[in-house]
Order: structure tokens, then C-alpha cells, then sequence
DNA sequence: TCAACAGTTTAGAATAAATATAATGTATTA
DNA sequence: TAATACATTATATTTATTCTAAACTGTTGA
């Protein structure tokens, strides 16, 4: 299977052994058509749903993890009382829809640059995220 | 007191009774020459060391997140394992230091507003921060 | 091919932040 | 000042995440 090959090598050079758990968890995060966002909780779920492969909560945690310090995935830097990542792992930004606990990408293109003037002395930039907190406009409505 | 009428005012304007804990909660918070981030865990600790007043963690965290919908304190967006909060309540925006869990601001006028082309219908932006992560910069070490 | 090793998975325990509870205490008001 | 409504507190609970140690599996090399 071509797939599964890109997944074994996509674990070999993470460093990482290509076992059940790994790809199965690599055909949901990255054999989708869409990039998406995610919490550790919803892709087990979805793993379950998919697959009568079963993975541990712990394994989940480790893979990600991995993944991410590979940059094949990010976290979102949000507030919520659980981490979310995204499968899109290119420079973008994001809306988050306080109401609904949702969230939406939003193009690097229709965001300018952010350009910051001050720096920090023996520091440099090693990512720049913009959240956009969103709430109804209920102006519209009055 | 001056101060503690200004509180009194703050915490009534709030809706909440001004107790001893509260104010001596203002006292911290908002008594200070500059603002400050801070966790928790950091708050009562200040409170012990300056005061001799007992104050249980329920009381700070109800009280926090009450000056929170007030408008009186902002949570930085972090993915951290504890919430940050930030007495800085001005449109302002954050590096976050990786290596030493350290945030610093970065005021206003060091980043050109941030522009976002597209919009969500029926929603409107309440806020936008960017975070900035910044690390150890050992290209100039080489 | 297979033994041995190193890395992996897992269930369950441990940790820690945040929230809920319910009894006791305090500010407010009339 | 008494009655009431709101606050505080210690403690228990909840929940995400991390840790642990035993059982298991992929890999390597003979």
C-alpha cells in the first residue's frame, strides 16, 4: 500500500517505530483531504470509530507529541481546558468561536504580516500566532 | 485610604462585596507601580508574603475570574499547564520565552495592527492577540 | 530464522489545575 | 441589630495530562 509505505517512512524518519498503533493514528491525522483540528480525546474517538486497532490514551499523548516535535503537527495556542492541534501545519492563523468552543482557520493571506519591531537581545522569533476571539453580532440583530 | 476606596469602588462597580480578602486581592493586583503577569499558584503566594490575612484558593480563583468578565484582568493566550493572567488590560501583545516560561510584553506600538481581510457572518472580533514564541538565537554563537 | 535487545504499548496510578460543595462566617439592609 | 444574601473556606471532585512498570513487538545480526 502506498500510503501505509509514506507512514512508515514518515515514523523512520521521526525516529520513531512503525507500529499498528503509529500508522493507524497516521492514516486519521494525515491521510484526510482537509487538514483539521483536534483534541487528544476527539482522535481517539475517532480511532475507534475507524479501526478495531486499540490504542491507549498514553500512546496518543506519546505520538502526538512526537509528531509535533517533528513539526508534522502544532498546537493551538488557546485557553480551553484542553490542548488543541492542528494537522495544518503551515503558517496560518485562527479564529476561535468563544460560543460554540470552535475553531477556524484563517489564511495567512488574509492576515498581513505581523511585523514586530522590538526584539530581545539572544532571542529570535520561532513563531508568531494570531488568535481572533469571535462572538456574535448581535448589533446586527437590534 | 485612598486606595482602599478605590477598591471598594472597583469591587462594588464589580458587583462583588468588598471583603477583606478582596481588597487585599485589589492590593495586589492593581496596587503596583506597573502591571504584571501572574498565576494562581503566584497570587497567593504574593498575598501570603504581604499580608496576614488567609486567602483559600476558591476565593482568588472565583475573585480573578470575576475582574476577568469585569474587564479588570485578561488570561494571555498560552498552552501552558496553568493559566496566565495579565493585570495589563491594554491592547497589547506577548513574546513567550520557551526556554525560561517567561512572557514579555510588547506594547501597541511595536506591532502594525493586525488586519484580518476575513470576516465570519453573524460574528464579530472581540479581541486578537498574537503570541510570539521566541527562543535562545545560537546563530550568532556560531 | 531466531534470539536478544531496544523501543513500544498498555492499564492503571499519580499529578495538578480548576471547579464544585456545603458548612460556617460576614457584609448589607431595613 | 436581626435577618438575609452573599462570601469564604476546607475539602472533595473532576478532568487533562504525565508517569510507571510490566507485558509486548519491531529490529538487528548471527
Amino acid at each position: 500500500m502506498a500510503h501505509s509505505d509514506q507512514y512508515i517512512d514518515k515514523l523512520r524518519k521521526s525516529g520513531l517505530r512503525p507500529t499498528k498503533q503509529r500508522i493507524k493514528i497516521c492514516e486519521v491525522l494525515f491521510d484526510a483531504d482537509k487538514t483539521f483540528h483536534f483534541t487528544i480525546k476527539e482522535l481517539v474517538k475517532i480511532i475507534e470509530n475507524q479501526a478495531n486497532i486499540k490504542v491507549s490514551l498514553a500512546t496518543v499523548y506519546n505520538t502526538v507529541h512526537a509528531f509535533m516535535r517533528k513539526g508534522y503537527l502544532k498546537e493551538i495556542p488557546l485557553n480551553a481546558s484542553q490542548s488543541y492541534y492542528d494537522t495544518n501545519v503551515t503558517h496560518h492563523h485562527h479564529f476561535f468561536d468563544e460560543e460554540e468552543n470552535k475553531l477556524i482557520d484563517i489564511h495567512q493571506d488574509d492576515v498581513d504580516e505581523v511585523n514586530i519591531k522590538r526584539t530581545i537581545p539572544g532571542k529570535k522569533i520561532r513563531s508568531v500566532e494570531v488568535i481572533a476571539k469571535i462572538v456574535s453580532d448581535n448589533q446586527s440583530q437590534k
